[in-house]
This record gives C-alpha cells, sequence and structure tokens, in this order.
DNA sequence: GCCAACGTTGGC
DNA sequence: GCCAACGTTGGC
C-alpha cells in the first residue's frame, strides 16, 4: 500500500466538487504528462491513499484525503473530440492517458498550507516532492512517514 | 500579471 | 541528437 499527492486546481475541481459526486467517487481524469501518466499507469493502486491538493489558488494546500478505489484504466476524456483534454493521439486501441478512481476519504476542517508544510521543508519534510524547487507533476509520492507527519499537522 | 522552471515540439 | 521557441504550471 502507497501513499500519493494528487494536484488539482479547486476552480475546475475542487474537493467539495468530489464531496458532491455520486458515491463521493470521481474518475482522476486530464492527467497529461508522461511522468504523472506513468505513476498512475503503473503504481498507483487500487487501495492507496492520496492527499487532494488545491492548487493555483488563493490558498494551496492540503484540503483532504481520498482512497484509490479503481487501478489504472483508460482515460477516455483523451478519445472525445470536443473535450477540453482531447488527444488525437491517444485511440482506444492503443491508450496513451488514464485515470484512476478516487473517493473521498476525509475532508480537513482547515486546509494545510503550503506555507505549513514548507516549514518543515527543512525536517520531515525535505524530501516531499512537492516542497521541491520546480515541482509540477500532479501526482507525486509521498511516504509512510511523511503521510503520518503531515496528517498530525491538521 | 509576472516569472521561474519545466516539458514538448520541430527544424536542422 | 541538439536546441531554440513555445506552452504550461503554479506560486507570488
Amino acid at each position: 500500500m502507497n501513499y500519493w499527492l494528487l494536484k488539482s486546481e479547486p476552480e475546475s475541481f475542487s474537493i467539495d466538487d468530489l464531496a458532491g459526486r455520486p458515491k463521493k467517487t470521481t474518475a482522476w481524469d486530464g492527467v497529461r504528462n508522461y511522468q504523472a501518466r506513468n505513476m498512475l499507469r503503473d503504481a498507483v493502486k487500487k487501495g492507496d491513499f492520496a492527499f487532494f491538493y488545491h492548487s493555483s489558488c488563493d490558498v494551496p494546500g492540503i484540503a483532504g484525503t481520498v482512497a484509490v478505489v479503481k487501478s489504472a484504466y483508460p482515460d477516455e476524456t483523451a478519445f472525445d473530440r470536443h473535450h477540453h483534454h482531447y488527444d488525437a493521439d491517444s485511440r482506444p486501441s492503443d491508450p496513451r492517458w488514464y485515470v484512476i478512481d478516487v473517493k473521498l476519504q476525509r475532508k480537513f476542517k482547515r486546509i494545510i498550507t503550503l506555507d505549513a508544510l514548507r516549514k518543515h521543508a527543512g525536517g520531515a519534510l525535505a524530501e516531499l516532492p512537492l516542497l521541491r524547487r520546480g515541482n509540477r507533476l500532479s501526482v507525486t509520492p509521498v511516504t509512510q512517514k511523511e503521510w503520518d507527519f503531515i496528517l498530525e499537522l491538521e
């Protein structure tokens, strides 16, 4: 079992949007970066957990946790020519992009802000990819120790 | 809106 | 394979 951090811009999809979905579950679609795709496809598995991170917003930070309820399968938004995430080079016979299904586990009472996380950039969270310079990946791994530590910050 | 830090594209 | 130009991410 592994832990992850998933980024989303709350203006397009927030933790409250997830809470409003049937069964509080959604396909995590729209990942269009190969490194992130590889992790989604090959490493993230049903039974894993992930932080739901709000990026590019007033208060960037971790808004809650989700459970991975389905391992990778093809991202159908890539096949829909009218969809914002359409990719003509991804075909059903040879899909290029993948999704996982996630279910809301817990929304934090208060967001664990990027600022709060940064306070530990020299210590317990020194290796957290999110805090590394220039990090832009929307799917990154979190160790068990980091996971436990961050939960204590709520 | 700015800009750093990437990733991708395409000419050569 | 190199690398300049361009696009995207995301914090500020």
